[in-house]
DNA sequence: ACGATTGTTGACAGACTTACTCGACTTTAG
DNA sequence: CTAAAGTCGAGTAAGTCTGTCAACAATCGT
C-alpha cells in the first residue's frame, strides 16, 4: 500500500469553451438580423476575456455557426436563425467529441482492454442521452431564458 | 484576431479512475464470497499499474464498497453483494461530482455570472440523466458481461 | 518473534490540458 | 488610410492525470 491523492471535483465537464461560446452566441442570437457585432462588444458585455473569445469565435465560424465580415463596421453575426441552432452543434464545435471516455470514440477492436468491455455499453447510453438532451434546445431557447438585466446594454 | 490552438478529443469525460477501478471491482465480484484478493492479484489479472490500484482500493474502502483485511492472506473483497452494488455509487466515489459543469455543484446565487443562466438547466438534465443511467447497472450486471477469456484464470 | 500484507502519509515527476496573452503580418472594405 | 477580421506561431501560469517511490504503523498467521 502506497498513498493516494485529494480529488477535484468533476469528471465529465465542459470546460470555459463551451460556455463563453454559447454566451457569444447569446448575444449574437439577441442582435440577429441587425448586423455584425465586434468580437470586443461581444467580449465586453458577457464578459468574456476578447482575445480569448476571438478564438472561440473563429472555431464557430469553421463549424458553420457564425458568418464574420471584414473591413470597419465589421464583425460577427449568427450564420442561421437562433431558432435553427441547437446548442448540440454549439457544444460539439467548441467542445469536441462528446464521448466521457476517451476510447468510446474507437472501435470496439482497437481497445486492447477486453476487461472493461461491460463499460462500453454504459458510456455509450450516457452519451447519447447527453447528445439527445443538447439537441433539443436551440440557442433560441437559452436567449429567451435569460434575465432580462442581461438583455439590457452593457451591464458592467 | 489572434489564434487558436487544436482541440484534443473530448470533454465530460471519465478517467482511467473510473475503469481501474470498475475493472477492479469486477474482478472482486468475480471471487465474490471466496475470501479477499490481494491487491498485486487483481492488478495482475485486470492489467492495471498496482501502485495506483492501491489508491483506488483505498477510495473505494472509503466509500464502502471494499472491506480490507491486513495481515498475511489479507486482501480486498466487495463489501456487499455485487447485486446491489450500483455502477452510479463506484464512479462517483471515484470520479468525485458528475457535474458536467463545475458551476453547477455551487448554488445558482454563488455563480456570479447571469450571462449562463439558460444553460444550467441543460447541464443539470444532463447531469440527472448520466446518474440515472449509471444508477441502473449493478458490479453484478458488467460481471456478467464480460468475455469468458477475461473471466479466465491469468490471462496475460 | 517473524514475515507477509494492508494502512497512512507525504513527496514528486512527466505528460498533458486549460485558459489565456502577445506579436507579426495579411486581407477586406468603407 | 484605417478599422476591422484572418492567419500563423510562440509562450506562460496553473492545474490535472497517471502514476512512482519511500518511510513507517498496524494486523495477523505461523
Amino acid at each position: 500500500m502506497r498513498r493516494f491523492r485529494r480529488r477535484g471535483q468533476g469528471q465529465m465537464r465542459c470546460s470555459t469553451r463551451g460556455d463563453y461560446g454559447l454566451r457569444a452566441l447569446i448575444e449574437l442570437a439577441d442582435h440577429y438580423g441587425q448586423g455584425p457585432l465586434q468580437c470586443s462588444e461581444i467580449a465586453l458585455r458577457r464578459h468574456v476575456p476578447e482575445q480569448y473569445l476571438d478564438q472561440l469565435l473563429t472555431t464557430l465560424r469553421k463549424a458553420g455557426l457564425v458568418r464574420s465580415q471584414r473591413g470597419p463596421a465589421g464583425g460577427h453575426e449568427l450564420a442561421r436563425d437562433p431558432a435553427e441552432m441547437s446548442v448540440y452543434e454549439a457544444i460539439v464545435a467548441l467542445e469536441g467529441s462528446l464521448s466521457p471516455v476517451t476510447w468510446l470514440d474507437e472501435p470496439p477492436e482497437r481497445t486492447d482492454h477486453p476487461h472493461q468491455c461491460g463499460q462500453r455499453e454504459i458510456w455509450e447510453r450516457i452519451r447519447e442521452s447527453t447528445s439527445a438532451i443538447l439537441a433539443s434546445y436551440t440557442i433560441a431557447d437559452l436567449h429567451a431564458k435569460e434575465p432580462q438585466a442581461v438583455a439590457g446594454r452593457y451591464q458592467i
